[in-house]
Order: C-alpha cells, then structure tokens, then sequence
DNA sequence: TTGACATATGCCGATATCAGCATATGATTC
DNA sequence: GAATCATATGCTGATATCGGCATATGTCAA
C-alpha cells in the first residue's frame, strides 16, 4: 500500500493552504471561480480544482448564475474539526508546565497501562 | 512546480488519520513508541514516523525514560486550528436557509465586489 | 449557428507521501 | 565489550497531489 487515499476527507481538504485562502474569502461572501482565481492569484483551473475539492467534501456549494458559477460556503463541515481539536483544549489552557504535566500523564498512564511501565518502575526515574 | 511542501504545518500533521489516533490516545497520558504502535496496531517503524512528523509541527514532545523514548503530547500547536475553524462558527449556529444565505452573501458581495456582478446583474438572476 | 465568455476536465511532470522491510543507532545490563 | 532491548533511519514501490497548459463543455447573445 501506499499513501491513504485522503481526499474526501474534510482535514485533509483544509490541509492545503490555497483551500484555506478560498475559504476565508468565500466567508465574506460568494464568488464564481474567475474572482476567486484573481483574488487569490492563481490560475483558473488551479481555482477550479481546488473548489471541486472543497465540494466534494461538502465545503462549499455552486449554484448558476448566467455563465458564472458562483460559489459560496457551507463550512458546517468544520465543525467535526472544531469539536476535535476543542477536545484537546485543556492543553492550552493549563500553563502547561513541564513537571506538571509529567507528574499527571504519569498518574493517568499508570492507571491505563502498566505493561511497560513495569520495567522502567523498579530502576527509578530521573528528573 | 508540484505538491507544496506541507510538512511542518500542523493543518497537514493532522490530515492523517493515524496521527489523529496518536493524539487521541496519547492525550489519556503519555506512551512510549512501542505501546502506540500497539495500541493502534501499526509496526514500529509506523508509529515512529508519524512521532516524528507531530514531534516536527511541535504537537507532542520525547523524553528520554532507560532505553525508552516516551512522547507526550504537547497540544498547544492545535489551538491555531481550533480558533480557525471556529471563525466559521456562524455558519454551523444560524439555520442555513439557502434562500437567506443566499441574500445576505449577495448583499455582501455587491458591496465588495462589483466587477463580475455588473454583467451578471443587467440579465437579472436566475434561481 | 456562430462567436464570446466562463468553467471544468484531461494530461503531464515533479514531487510528496505512506507502508513495509531491513538495518543502523542508542541505551542498558551483564 | 557483548548481548539485548527500544527506537530511528534509509530504501523501495505504489500512489496521491499539485501546478501548468491545452482543450473540452456549457451558457448566453447576436
């Protein structure tokens, strides 16, 4: 096997810097695909690309509009990554210090797992 | 030119479902490498590689413990994507009426934009 | 229909990425 | 130092990805 296939997956669609870009402009309002190529300074199928990206995953939605297809943002696919990285919220907002944190992963890691724990246990630890 | 290099950004470091998975399980306490590869089933070589792409973006950080290496997380580096994606958050909260969505951003876009919306305007939308 | 404009798609080359395996490096114990 | 355990690195093959270009498709107007 080789890479996992990502795409179609709302972290990987973000990953990419230029979606990012394509996102925050669509954020104050839609754009067909040329004012988005031009704001953002790339070409037009690399625009085009990159929002049939975001639609795939569900990001933004196209909608006709004479010749143009207009753009605009449906970003509630952002919540999941919202919600999971809010999951990880504790970590800045303690002042994380170091020995804090080594003293409580230790409790925690005792607690869940102390296979390998074991062995590092009964020669002590530095610090 | 091709791929933009998107290592060492953490938007990329967690495209990866596997090292969502490290982050998960090391927020319960910190492991060293060969417990997460066995917690999640990957070779060691596995788990070391995707520690060393979190350990690169700043998501988690080694110790030295005897012959062990163990990681623990450092999850301060997620903290910029939460608050990205939380800048979207409006479109998550209000009922994302088409009709509305679609009034407001025209508002917004006639303000911003009217270069492409002139021709577009003088042949009357369509919906 | 033809022409003009807007967008999407296909192809290419360069490169990044990932998994798997073998092996090198590092640390500890005897 | 030698053996052993833990981790990191290097290599390879398969594939995904991105940018750029040409061009196909679609839409409207005359």
């Amino acid at each position: 096997m080789a890479r996992a296939a990502t795409t179609s997956d709302v972290f990987n669609a973000i990953a990419e810097p230029q979606r990012r870009q394509i996102l925050v402009l669509l954020r104050a309002g839609e754009q067909p695909v040329t004012a988005v190529a031009e704001a953002l300074g790339m070409t037009q199928p690399g625009a085009s690309k990159h929002l049939r990206v975001l639609r795939e995953v569900g990001l933004v939605r196209d909608r006709k509009a004479g010749k143009q297809r207009v753009y605009a943002i449906d970003a509630r696919g952002l919540r999941p990554v919202h919600e999971w990285t809010g999951g990880f919220e504790q970590f800045w907002n303690e002042s994380f210090d170091r020995l804090d944190a080594y003293v409580q992963n230790l409790e925690q890691t005792r607690r869940r797992n102390d296979r390998w724990q074991r062995q590092g246990k009964k020669r002590g630890r530095k610090r």
